[in-house]
RNA sequence: UCCUCGGUAGCUCAAUUGGCAGAGCAUCCGGCUGUUAACCGGACGGUUGUUGGUUCGAGUCCAUCCCGGGGAGCCA
């Protein structure tokens, strides 16, 4: 570029706070479009996108033949004033560059991404560039958000991260799908949950979090489900279920509300109706077991549909776990995340604490987010009686041995206690209001996809 | 694993009853001072997912396998 000069180099996202003075930028030509002396360029440059301007009449001859020469996706670097301009497109938009210099630092061959409409096998195999793209881009920056959203909670409200292990001897909860590894000569899986490492946490340190990768093998193939997903999971001594709904609304609604304090310009890219979101504060409606299933069974015999599917909502028998029409349909009766809460002990997991005086319904609770995005957390009052874990266990067929240490949680000083998991992907999902989680992780692990 | 839909140019798609495989975008060349997925003119671009079958003739019909989308079950 000719002329070097000692122009600032700011981000496309201050691009406000310099108005008027000379700046320079770095970064990739997303898309440029020309009409004789007049070259556009929007560049983006990891925070914002933004329209430089390139006239002939403002920068030298070699300049404007370099201008004319990028392509889509080139690398370069642009010196020139930042104007204030309503109209001018961009992220957060508003602010235009006038050039007055410009260099390519690399050429980009043609770019297999263009700025139209593209099948969903091509965007994935080229993930490693559709990341470029605004809406993923967005989406992205929604996640690092929402991650940072959960641990300042947790961090503040006195819950100590303590990391559980990926590597594990046996299922947790015997009940899915694990991917098997060969730990040294002996079988091991990777990690479904830390739930029953962070039970063991709590007598040390009161309240806990692990968070990070969790493994589900099974051969789900839909748009709530990855291989690999993460999971923050807290866990609290001195804690039932009616108090741990109260956490969970507290932590859920600060999470959205940072995402709609810090991602506005984000959300907009992603085309986001925020008016859901901004309804997410506490209190979250709260249904038992029973009444959710007296909600389907109505519905069911009045022949409604499922909200979004051409299916009528199916009949339930009490005891049976909800299905994927039946969580889609309860969670559109309300307007906020709703809990449902007690479900069948049979259904769930041997350390869930049964209901004193009605053993038949657990202390669990799983929160349904709006919208059709299914269910962002599972948690439950744990088990805090060792006869009573005992002989759960021993009701489920598990092995005794294994689970030794984990009885001596109730043996050394046992109280209440309870914990849940939130799925960051499914939360990342609806709070951008994507219909597929496999937008919410840069690098989606799914059932026939590992690349790249 | 099951149900369902699909696979044609680099991308998005079209192709009548089984009858010459096409268009837009991208790329390359030329033109234009305000573009928003610009526009105008020209050029380049094909083993119709695989294998086999029916037929004078198959992108089109049949069988098979492969790959992908959506859904179920399971789950966060």
């Amino acid at each position: 570029m000719s002329a070097e000069t000692d122009a600032p180099i700011v981000t496309i996202r201050a691009l406000g706070d310099h108005v008027g003075q000379e700046v320079t930028l770095q970064g990739w030509c997303y898309a440029k479009t020309g009409k004789g002396k007049l070259v556009f360029l929007q560049l983006r440059d990891g925070t914002g996108i933004c329209q430089a301007v390139v006239f002939r009449g403002n920068v030298s001859d070699e300049d404007f033949e370099v201008a004319k020469a990028i392509t889509q996706e080139s690398s370069l670097i642009v010196r020139g004033v930042v104007k204030a301009e309503p109209r001018a497109p961009g992220v957060p938009g508003g602010y235009e560059v006038d050039v007055r210099g410009v260099e390519t630092t690399g050429i980009s061959d043609p770019y297999p991404i263009q700025p139209k409409e593209h099948g969903v096998e091509f965007l994935m195999q080229h993930r490693h560039l559709w990341l470029r793209s605004n809406r993923q881009w967005a989406a992205m920056r929604v996640r690092a958000v929402i991650v940072r959203a959960i641990r300042d909670w947790l961090d503040d409200h006195g819950y100590l991260n303590v990391d559980t292990p990926i590597i594990t001897p046996a299922a947790a909860e015997g009940t899915t799908t694990l991917f098997e590894i060969d730990y040294h000569g002996e079988p091991a899986y990777l990690a479904q949950t830390g739930q029953l490492y962070n039970e063991a946490n709590i007598f040390a340190f009161g309240k806990v979090y692990c968070f990070g990768p969790t493994f589900r093998a099974e051969k789900s193939k839909t748009r709530r489900h990855l291989q690999e997903f993460w999971m923050v999971e807290p866990e609290i001594a001195f804690c039932d279920l009616e108090q741990l709904m109260e956490v969970e609304e507290q932590f859920v609604s600060y999470i959205v509300q940072r995402c709609l304090a810090e991602c506005a310009p984000e959300l907009e890219v992603l085309e986001r109706d925020t008016s859901f979101l901004q309804r997410v504060t506490p209190p979250f409606p709260r249904i038992h077991y029973d009444e959710a299933v007296a909600m389907i069974n109505a519905a069911a015999a009045r022949g409604d549909l499922v909200p979004g599917y051409p299916d009528p909502v199916p009949a339930i028998e009490w005891g049976d776990d909800f299905g994927s029409p039946h969580e889609t349909y309860i969670a559109a009766q309300f307007e906020k995340p709703v809990f449902v809460h007690h479900y069948p002990t049979q259904v769930k997991a041997f350390y869930m604490e049964p209901e004193p005086g009605r053993p038949e319904v657990c202390r669990s609770v799983d929160l349904l987010a709006p919208e059709g995005y299914g269910e962002i957390t599972g948690g439950s009052e744990r088990m805090s009686d060792a006869s009573k874990l005992i002989a759960a266990i021993e009701h489920h067929k598990l092995p005794m041995a294994p689970y030794e240490w984990y009885i001596d949680l109730r043996r050394y000083g046992s109280v209440v206690h309870s914990g849940f998991g939130l799925g960051v992907e499914r939360t990342v999902a609806w709070v951008c209001g994507l219909d597929h989680v496999r937008e919410t992780i840069a690098f989606p692990r799914m059932l026939t996809t590992m690349r790249p």
